[in-house]
DNA sequence: CACTTTCGTAAGCATGTGCTTAAATAATGC
DNA sequence: GCATTATTTAAGCACATGCTTACGAAAGTG
């Protein structure tokens, strides 16, 4: 998850993934359309392969690249949830609140 | 975006998301469960800070912190995004091949 | 005020990361 | 086999990042 999280944290590498989120993209159409020399997106591609975030086919000299979104889509439920953690604890605290009320009268000190 | 995403790509910062999910704790109670010094605990929470993963609160001496799920949830937004764009695509991908066999009579060359 | 507690900031350092240029690999055509 | 095309790998460099130690700031308490 880590490995996910590290990898679309990097700006150019998250540009990547939605360049050939819609189509597949020989590596040297995904490198046209940066500002950065080749060999850089090979490095980049290689960390989104790694991260598991996309998939790469030979066809000839080149190599074809696509988003796989299941990584992704994983990652959204660990943060799913987080939140449903969160919500949870806060129903907790509304039963102690509840709680608290109720035991008012017969509260010591 | 991307602010929040390298906050949480660092492992001990999002340890400490998870800690202060829960409860509401003071800098220093933070910094005793790990193996750093309180200074480095320090300088996550302000990274986590800026990005709006957490907030902060002074009482007394102590500064009492507490993720705040909304950037999450915004990010999880943004992935859910992502994936709801792959979809369509295949979607599109789909017709476009149903209208390729429906043609496939009436095709040139 | 001095003193303590709690915490952040500053400076410096080792390691990681993204980039470049140069060289190596892989598939294909002559 | 040799040359061509598409791409990765290697080596090196500048800069970012997470850590430590030392110091500073803010809010009590006597």
């Amino acid at each position: 998850m880590e490995q996910v999280l590290r990898a679309i944290a990097e700006p150019r590498r998250l540009e990547i993934l939605r360049l050939i989120q819609a189509a597949e993209l020989p590596a040297g159409k995904i490198a046209s359309n940066f500002n950065v020399t080749r060999p850089a997106i090979s490095q980049h591609l290689k960390v989104l392969k790694v991260a598991g975030l996309i998939s790469e086919r030979r066809q000839g000299t080149m190599r074809l690249y696509q988003a796989r979104p299941e990584k992704l889509s994983e990652l959204r439920a660990y943060l799913e949830q987080f939140w449903e953690d969160r919500l949870h604890v806060l129903a907790q605290e509304a039963e102690k609140e509840e709680r608290r009320s109720k035991k008012r009268g017969t509260e010591r000190k």
